[in-house]
DNA sequence: CGCACACTTGAGTAATGTCAAAGAGTGTGG
DNA sequence: CCACACTCTTTGACATTACTCAAGTGTGCG
């Protein structure tokens, strides 16, 4: 919410190593739910002619809002977030992504309307969008695969505008709970159990909500023994049922590739 | 925001004319700014021949939340809403599309998640979802065209995201007037009029407010001068400069092909 | 002219934001 | 290993915004 001066930190464009060693594809983290899934091997190696790696530390910027994207980045590990900030010092975190996702240059204008920030330490599988685009001008079935994956994206932020428009401050705590469950069940071995990776800003400031309704959310639940925490960041969902039904989701979210533009 | 019967209305699938006549493309009222643009004479002439041309009534549903979605259409003349339900009864306005805009069947799961309702009557050339795909397959043009309109569309939502997570009600009703003065220029030969085609029900589900809210801010920004009325839906912006700033826009909205899915 | 509907206005309420302070957790250096 | 300093989180009191319920007023159409 408030204008952070993370803004002014040094864009971590200084810190992408030059080109990585190229990992094999084959062993690719993420070859199994990114777009490269409905590549043959062709087209991959083609593709992967074209692949810088980098790795990103944490709290970096990989892109800043208002700059002039130059790449477009396939995340393979780590997670990112992406928010925009507006002039009156307001921020909104647009959404979260993590291992498989897009990130930035995918859209015709290269000027960015939003800041990606890495949560983690982050690996990167980049290409320029100069090449990216001429890959996808001979590789029709790339460009059906990234227009599902944006037509999923539009729908989802479509979700989120209910969200954000007709849900209430208990409702939407619950549904990011599930979101974080069932989008990153890394966590831990325990059932039902979700870390939460942002402090409470990020949520706050993801939901629409202040850091301060969110932590008594969060209580209420917790008093209503909805939930349990081990720590301020580890949360054990006691009753899925209920928060499943206070989310007021209708459909049981689906696991996708997301897009961060 | 209260649940309408209106979703109990037969689809307006019972009302589409069959195969309409086929309108030349060259004449189309939207040739110049929708998808075909960007098509030569011979995929153009190719396309045409799988569409279908239908007009529906006013206050018509063209395809409703939870139903298969077996079409996909440009829209040629008329506006329509896009709208979600939940089960509570609440309603969100997702968009409203014009003239030129896609509508429908354009991802991959054929389950509509928005209804769409014509606000006037409408005119629509239409393709089944097999014919376009199989089109779009031969047409890696068209399919980066479509990722394009894509992509500005996820832009889109996130600029209505913000507009609901993290501005006031004025600040909404101000965008929401330029949005309609600078995409539905129609109206009125006086300048900076603005005809609201919609009723204030529909601009309250749309700004995630209510009717009460709406009315009382349009009367707030009247009794400051801002707008002017005449009759509830003609708006007169007397100062564009002020009603810009307060509506908080970075950048002046693009004109741009909108997607209703 | 009168009815139906959309819109406006008012009074009271509920939800969330704001400001302020205390508490918990984490990491560092003595 | 403990003390300290830092940040993140929680909690409390109060202000503000927008919602709800309810009555009125206007507008357009038959």
């Amino acid at each position: 919410m408030r204008a952070d001066n993370l803004q002014r930190e040094l864009c971590a464009a200084a810190h992408l190593t030059g080109a990585g060693e190229r990992t094999a594809c084959e062993n690719c983290p993420v070859r199994e739910f990114s777009l490269c899934k409905r590549l043959n091997r062709t087209s991959l190696a083609q593709l992967r002619a074209l692949a810088t790696h980098h790795r990103v530390p944490q709290d970096k910027l990989i892109f800043e809002q208002g700059s002039h994207l130059k790449q477009l980045h396939i995340l393979t590990a780590g997670t990112v977030k992406l928010y925009h900030l507006m002039a009156n010092g307001k921020r909104q975190i647009i959404g979260f992504l993590g291992p498989g996702d897009l990130l930035g240059g995918i859209k015709q204008r290269d000027l960015a309307f939003c800041t990606a920030m890495t949560m983690t330490s982050v690996e990167l599988c980049s290409f320029t969008r100069q090449h990216f685009f001429a890959f996808l001008q001979d590789h029709p079935d790339l460009c059906l695969t990234l227009l599902a994956v944006a037509t999923d994206e539009i729908e989802a932020q479509y979700e989120h505008t209910i969200l954000l428009a007709r849900k209430q401050a208990p409702e939407r705590v619950a549904a990011m709970l599930l979101l974080l469950a069932l989008r990153w069940p890394g966590a831990s071995s325990e059932p039902n159990t979700v870390r939460l990776p942002m402090p409470r800003s990020d949520i706050a400031d993801y939901l629409g909500l202040t850091i301060e309704t969110v932590s008594r959310v969060l209580a209420r639940l917790r008093d209503q023994g909805l939930i349990e925490f081990r720590g301020p960041k580890i949360v054990v969902l006691k009753n899925l049922a209920a928060i499943n039904h206070l989310a007021g989701f209708e459909e049981h979210p689906r696991p996708r590739t997301a897009i961060g533009l």
